[in-house]
DNA sequence: TTGCCAATCCCTCAAAAACGGGATATTTTC
DNA sequence: GAAAATATCCCGTTTTTGAGGGATTGGCAA
């Protein structure tokens, strides 16, 4: 059985790389490259890889958004994450928009081909690194309401609870409950921890 | 003339890539490559290449230490940074530890002959991304002493005045003057707005 | 040697945040 | 239709901060 592999990916190293350490392998058939979204989607429209390997960060679109669009219009199509590092957020926001794969740029051939050939079957991969930060992000996952989110921009902008308060027509106490639950959720003491716990989970 | 070109990175897809990406050009000879720093340093013993390509981000040591750990040992190599996105604080942390020059992952096969025959002549090769961002760096360059890193990392760990002057054995009022020596230094006019300043900036 | 800068410490006062409650209305979900 | 989640508001008290000052020491460089 031979898998047509395609990929997305902006840096041509990478893309070079993969070529390089698929391009013996039986089972691959390489069906192509694009550096950006909109040449990837384009070249869709002729015709379908087995498999798509696709980097999350794009200069046109996030790979996230990407992954979400091929997988609505060509839902046979599977789809395997690229990333340099184990980004929590990332790898289950992909997941979430249809991927069934996803593999750091630092894999091996193996785990690549492991990975290709599974995907190509509809099961899913995780390289164990992955999952790892899978299961932990999980854990620590914070759920904000619309409003918990519109006050945690505006504290890390720098405004105070009344300047918060007149932002969004309410009044000061209820942006001051609004910042307590933030700091219960991120389970931080005070502003300085919520901010810097949200932004290294970015949120802001 | 020929270069001799070795490359350090943690991703074998990359250091493929690259390989691909020079493998057929004549003035390239292909010393060999290493996934980490130390492997990088036991074969520095044995042989010199002319150029080395240098991740910034490796498992052991980060390619900024390595940098300048190769320049002083070996100053006659020239050494080119690689990284993936424009950070800022890595590109000139690269340069001020002796890297002659400074490539994206997304760099085309005449870009990196091109970085590779200057530095190998001894100049300096940047793209143009790159000298645009660090000049856009330059601008808005901000210097932090120790006591003031010291400050910045406890408050964003939560700290109040009096813990950090504790922790620090200063007083909560010399905290409180280097807290204020921050804020006008960010031009951030309260904690949070600080601490997501300074986070972006990658300080913390 | 004469500055400059970093680092240290002190003061006051007002503003803001943190902490501990409690309370009500409206959605959403089961 | 009841329960849970969300959003709204209020109180009082204590702690922390922000914004002004001013002052001393030691090191380094012009």
């Amino acid at each position: 059985m031979t898998n047509s592999v395609f990929i997305v990916d902006d840096h041509y190293m990478v893309i070079e790389g993969i070529r390089s350490l698929l391009q013996n392998e039986k089972g691959i058939e390489w069906a192509g490259h694009a550096t950006n979204a909109a040449s990837c989607l384009s070249f869709l429209q002729n015709q379908l890889p087995d498999v798509i390997l696709m980097d999350i960060s794009m200069p046109d679109k996030s790979g996230i958004d990407l992954c979400k669009e091929v997988k609505e219009k060509y839902p046979s199509v599977f789809i395997i994450g690229l990333s340099t590092f184990n980004q929590q957020s990332f790898i289950q926001k992909m997941m979430d928009n249809g991927a069934s794969g996803y593999v750091l740029k630092n894999a091996t051939q193996a785990e690549l081909m492991e990975a290709i050939e599974l995907v190509a079957k509809g099961k899913t991969y995780l390289s164990e690194e992955v999952s790892k930060v899978l299961r932990k992000q999980n854990d620590a996952h914070i759920v904000l309401t619309r409003r918990e989110k519109e006050v945690l921009e505006l504290i890390a902008g720098g405004l105070t609870n009344i300047e918060i308060g007149d932002k969004l027509f309410i009044s000061s106490s209820t942006v001051d409950t609004h910042r307590k639950n933030l700091l219960a959720k991120f389970q931080a003491k005070n502003t300085a921890s919520l901010i810097r716990i949200a932004s290294q989970m970015e949120f802001i």
